[in-house]
DNA sequence: ATTACCTATCGAAAAAATCTATTGATAAAA
DNA sequence: TTTTATCAATAGATTTTTTCGATAGGTAAT
């Protein structure tokens, strides 16, 4: 099944406005010879005539003019395909698909992205919620252009920096008692409350109060933030909060929170894409206004 | 300024559902390395990269996909111009590739398709069977025109209409006791034989008998109706068949079949293409030919 | 009839698309 | 590790398509 060509249907439009072949041939930049062969050879494809040619004057039948106005919708199709992707060349223009992970998504996005509206309008921001582990993959897989997580996190092949850091807080019923200078090695194991397994917090909680393995006997796996607090609001343990949750999220009032003394239990937000990606500058660009935005 | 051409876009289309530059040369019918100049082509005209090539696997890039997506919507204009055209001829002489899921095909094919040839001898059906999840697939990759399938079926971007609703008789070996008046609640679940997973028919014979996960115990999953009828017969256990294939398969001596009475479980079995289909004219005819050939 | 103005057509030339064969690179298997 | 298999890029030859120039044939006004 035979198509017909863009040059085809450009030159079908070209005819019904010129009105004449010859016309529509210098319009076209080419001989009359080859647009009359290029409308003969359109109508061989639809197997249809669209022209006709009435010895000085010519005309086209119903389905020519119904086929040139489609022919001028694809066109513009075309067209806007070619100036999309030229556009792109522009600085921090491209299509950027981010991925962000569960405990910073919710939190900064709803500041960042307005931000990188009206700072870059042609920016089109796709934004995927994940796992680091997945989100790396995926950036190795190209699905990702880029990524905001929290570091350390194995990224061989890809390009990483530093965003800001921030300090853990405790979250604790209300009503419960604290040491009056909170160090981290007050919390109890088995009264720490952690998110499921893949969650890179989990294991920066972990690794702050220097436990490896949590404590078999309570230990309860949230699927989200905001399950974890309403949790510990009900009394069923602590937990440790990034700062950007605390000052953030709405905290319910059955829950107080904490600084620690130093030092201070800490995690690392950093962004990541690929050593060479197609939007190497871009990127750069994003992370230089991210960095801005977040000091 | 150069346009892309039609030839390049479908590569581009063809190479993202392949997701390989030789398969998709393989698909459209040109060597890879036609492709992969084609390929090339269309990335110097729009001078952006729009495929990662990481060694063996390939993968579009953010641009890559969106011009890939606007291609398809350009291929399926295109497509309509010349459908549009051919069908001011004559009426259902497109080719159409017909999916049908394996619970139907073989018991209605036999009756519809000599009866199309005869009242439209110039369409050309090709039949294509599959489970309903993969038909809808290659529908809206455009592998497929239409699928005939049973409802419910997740189907955004398709249109769908209602063929005929069937019911389901249950089938037991020849000397099982039944009670007088049988009831869908009579079957034991663990006696149910069901076909493998992705089979809707599964899912709906699980939701006829209101169970939500089939029997650990002895589930047995067949792959086809035929090994299904077979395993009853051979006192394995007992099934739930469609009207159409007791009436059209062959019945081994050694199996009964047996209506319930009402409320009688149901399938409803209906057609879906893709919304603007180039053939949707055709499509229309074809669907209204069969509600009829069915009623 | 003559003239001016069209479009269709033909053969040659130019441009393109495609093919075959090969290379280089990567991942899997031995 | 070495070997093998698989895949995409490339170069050069070939075929196909597009375009052109020139000309023929036809219509309408003069």
């Amino acid at each position: 099944m035979p198509r017909p060509t863009i040059r085809q249907l450009e030159y079908l439009i070209t005819l019904e406005n010129e009105q004449s072949f010859s016309k529509a041939a210098e319009y076209c930049n080419v001989t009359q010879s080859t647009l009359s062969a290029g409308i003969k050879d359109l109508e061989t494809v639809l197997d249809q005539q669209l022209v006709n040619r009435m010895g000085r004057k010519i005309n086209l039948t119903a389905l020519g003019q119904e086929v040139a106005e489609q022919a001028r919708s694809i066109l513009t199709d075309v067209d806007n395909i070619v100036s999309k992707a030229k556009e792109q060349k522009n600085p921090l223009c491209s299509t950027i698909r981010l991925g962000v992970i569960p405990t910073i998504a919710p939190y900064i996005l709803p500041d960042i992205l307005p931000d990188l509206q009206t700072h870059y309008p042609s920016l089109e921001l796709q934004i995927y919620e994940d796992i680091s582990e997945r989100l790396v993959e995926q950036i190795h897989k190209r699905q990702l252009e880029a990524a905001i997580l929290a570091f350390p996190f194995e990224t061989d092949g890809l390009e990483h920096h530093q965003l800001f850091e921030e300090e853990f807080h405790l979250a604790s019923p209300k009503d419960k008692l604290l040491p009056k200078s909170l160090s981290i090695n007050d919390i109890k194991p088995e009264e720490l409350l952690l998110l499921e397994e893949g969650h890179c917090m989990r294991d920066h909680a972990l690794a702050a109060c220097e436990l490896q393995i949590p404590s078999r006997r309570k230990t309860f796996s949230a699927t989200s933030l905001a399950t974890l607090i309403q949790m510990v609001g009900h009394g069923f343990g602590v937990t440790l909060l990034p700062d950007m949750v605390v000052k953030n999220a709405p905290m319910p009032s059955n829950i107080q929170i904490t600084d620690f003394d130093t030092p201070k239990p800490k995690r690392t937000i950093g962004i990541v894409w690929n050593i060479n990606a197609p939007q190497k500058r871009d990127l750069q660009q994003l992370y230089a206004h991210l960095k801005n935005a977040f000091n």
